[in-house]
DNA sequence: CATTTTATACAGACTAGACGGTGCAAATAT
DNA sequence: ATATTTGCACCGTCTAGTCTGTATAAAATG
């Protein structure tokens, strides 16, 4: 929609075309952002790695905090893009535990033989909170509530052909695969070495596999 | 035994005590690298929410940096006092299952009833890297490789009397408990509500409680 | 088709204030 | 008395952000 607008307005007006240029800034922001957190990555440090000057940077972005703010909705679309692609690459599937543990293979997949950590701008902000806006926090938080509706929804479906075999909190188990990403993230980068996320995904997988066992006995 | 050579040194010596002073500007430090980050923490909002001058600060610390090296000291001594206190509780335990269940329901036990969101500063290092020389960085790493190695030998005493129902690697389960903290902090941090951490530990619990089934069957 | 218009896209010098850090006199406790 | 702790003025550097001017390119005009 965004990009639309973008190209109606690039069509009937005129001039250069600021999009490489505006791209430019937010790719290697947002490496630097993980290099330096937000408040320690400084504009001129990011028109050093840009090669682009102070005019050209707030042409694009009126303050440092609009800056913080597109690289959030921009990391947040990819990220919900990628949790959409893996529900419909597993919506073939019957069975709703099948569904599941394929969901989480998707990911397992994506992030194998990741060879540095990935990072994530949602523990990266979260972690110096005061410097964003309002708006800025909840476009997180409203990205993460989606990724709870998502598995809770998939988690539901599960329950209407499975039992679980301990007493479960539904909303919490939701959770539960954002949470081992985001942890995935920080003690891979704590421990400097390569990523091991999917590592812990594997027993994410596990732990669904082991928990749900079917309601009728005939399908065992 | 950092403590006892304070004491002497203050025997001998004399002056005034400046330890409230060095442990006001720990604790009030902390708290605000939670709010804003390492970088976005000014000296000068140090002094202002302590009270105290900069002529005092770096007294007792020589540069910025040199807090933030004190701060994670003193943040992972706290942390591996846990871990060795939880150790202790359930150190009575005969079977090495039961062991590690209760060694996690110790955890779930700390973290419940948190009000307000618990925050690591090992994730909040590990997101502004550059900020921090490599001995700061290097603790950090050493303190979640003794939770490693901790959780390792947890789970090779159940292994000696139990096998995983699917197979598992020892050294990344090791990891995952520390994995579900940082994950259930960032999450818990993200959506802006109370802390959900003892609800991912019961998770963790229900994977081990679920993975591991007795050698012998007469066990059962 | 050449020229002018118009609005975008970029360049870079400049500023006011905040930053980490210093130096030293004064105060304090043993 | 003296080692230790504190208060505060001060400094060079870096910070986000501003301002003015220029370059580009499509569109309107003749």
């Amino acid at each position: 929609m965004y990009q639309l607008v973008c190209l109606i307005f690039y069509i009937y007006h005129m001039g250069r075309d600021g999009t490489p240029t505006r791209n430019k800034i937010l790719a290697e922001s947002k490496a630097l952002v993980f290099e330096n957190g937000f408040s320690g990555t400084s504009i001129d440090q990011i028109l050093e790695r840009t090669g682009i000057t102070k005019g050209a940077f707030f042409y694009h972005f009126k303050t440092k905090n609009a800056l913080a703010k597109s690289l959030i909705e921009e990391f947040a679309k990819e990220d919900i893009f990628h949790m959409n692609e893996a529900l419909q690459k597993t919506e073939h599937l019957k069975d709703p535990l099948n569904r599941l543990l394929q969901y989480i293979q998707e990911f397992i997949d994506a992030m194998s033989g990741l060879s540095e950590p990935y990072s994530c701008l949602y523990a990266s902000y979260t972690y110096e909170p005061n410097q964003f806006d309002k708006e800025t926090l909840n476009h997180i938080s409203e990205t993460l509530l989606a990724w709870r509706a998502t598995m809770e929804q998939l988690i539901l479906d599960v329950l209407e052909a499975y039992h679980p075999k301990v007493e479960i909190d539904i909303q919490s188990l939701a959770d539960h695969t954002v949470v081992i990403f985001e942890g995935a993230f920080v003690v891979s980068k704590a421990l400097m070495g390569k990523d091991l996320t999917a590592d812990h995904l594997i027993h994410l997988k596990n732990y669904f596999e082991l928990l749900f066992v079917p309601k009728d006995p005939k399908s065992l």
